[in-house]
DNA sequence: CTGGATCCATGATGATACTG
DNA sequence: CAGTATCATCATGGATCCAG
């Protein structure tokens, strides 16, 4: 008789977690539904890589498992996916592990690695959480034409972001598109100083512009100075 | 041409480190050693379920990834596995998911269940951590005569536990067999009135042992009265 | 005895195509 | 849009065996 290959039967906390979240994909799957609520085709997109099939099987398990939760309304052929309270409390320890995975796992993207604009914006938390000294609750609104809106939150503790468009006041708005995005986090004055139609646009008061750009470029240099282990 | 199953290929930090650490069993390893260097058979016993052909994988793997070293001596028989230093700071993120899996994916123990000194005084470190108020600097010595020696603390901030001899001054040392100790956890007062070989040595000043008694208990009941989700 | 390696069976995942 | 169906491949478990 087979053992179940999803369960450890270890009295053991960590195990029973693992047996919730520990599945290939499943914690990717809440860390796109951390920043809001998706739909299967959106998730689909993010979890570049992932088979429709595994992911109905993710959802499902979380489901059972009380992570996740199908918003399915009569009438609408859209199915929204969010987190359950249990869920939203995965956050720390989905930080705690990204936090990990930028000081001990980094490498530079392989070529043909999908970029999205979520997850540069995670690793762009971490490193300003927790490499740069110039903290203060700031704001910023970032809207993708062809890959969503972002709110990047410091409530001087750490920095977060969310999918959504901001709860009050910010410090800057960018507009534009991702790729304009990606070449900005590459090198913010060459594409800031093109006039092409890849430009960002930057709104705020020039003090807060300049402080933006000065973040974004000590993320910049934190990840090209990277001792990457596989580079 | 099938896509590697141990990358996700994500321009992302917490794939990164789910490709260092996300394979099944992987964290468990970490779990028993960040206790201590263990050898492959002590991991073996501990990981009760786990294959050898998989045990040596994810040992190599964990190698590879930086998270593991293996002490090999000349001459000597036994092979050491212990974190590096990467491999260390795990901790926060093993303890929230250990501290979710406590929250929201407790069971109680199938039959059948072995259950190992370090994994219940793990729990037991997420408990008193998080559930009690009753905090203070605190060290207890535990030495089961069949399944080693074991040191909880409690810093003040969060109780942490480590299979070594204490270094320094104990409150409480509790000497006896792993299945007098589960047999206190169960009901202390019992197991402590009888006189039977199952009966565990307390021993420290009377205030240290009442205290330990106490805290003992409220572990029990914290146990007893979760609001498993699959009882 | 420790620290594995080998063989086979089964379950989990991936690729691709297709459907209500 | 939100999945199913089918087939192929890979990872894991169970059992057994072996070298130092």
């Amino acid at each position: 008789m087979a053992r179940n290959v999803r369960t450890y039967d270890h009295f053991c906390v960590l195990a029973r977690a693992l047996e919730a979240v520990g599945d290939r994909w499943s914690l990717l799957v809440v860390r796109d539904l951390l920043s809001g609520p998706k739909r299967f085709t959106d998730l689909m997109a993010r979890l570049g890589g992932i088979t429709p099939k595994t992911l109905t099987q993710r959802l499902r398990e979380l489901e059972d498992a009380g992570v996740v939760e199908a918003d399915r309304e009569p009438g609408r052929r859209e199915v929204r996916y969010q987190l359950t309270p249990a869920g939203r409390e995965l956050r720390s320890a989905v930080d705690e592990l990204a936090g990990w995975g930028w000081r001990h796992a980094w490498r530079s993207p392989r070529s043909g690695e999908v970029i999205h604009a979520e997850h540069l914006l995670l690793v762009m938390s971490q490193v300003l959480s927790h490499e740069t000294g110039d903290r203060r609750p700031t704001r910023w609104h970032l809207r993708f034409v062809d890959d969503g809106e972002y709110t990047m939150e410091d409530d001087g503790e750490q920095w977060s972001m969310v999918s959504t468009a901001p709860g009050g006041p910010v410090d800057v708005t960018v507009v534009g598109t991702m790729a304009a995005w990606a070449d900005f986090v590459r090198d913010p004055t060459t594409a800031r100083a093109s006039g092409s139609s890849a430009d960002l646009e930057l709104s705020g008061s020039e003090a807060a512009v300049d402080r933006f750009t000065q973040l974004v470029g000590q993320f910049r240099q934190a990840v090209a100075s990277h001792p990457s282990r596989r580079p």
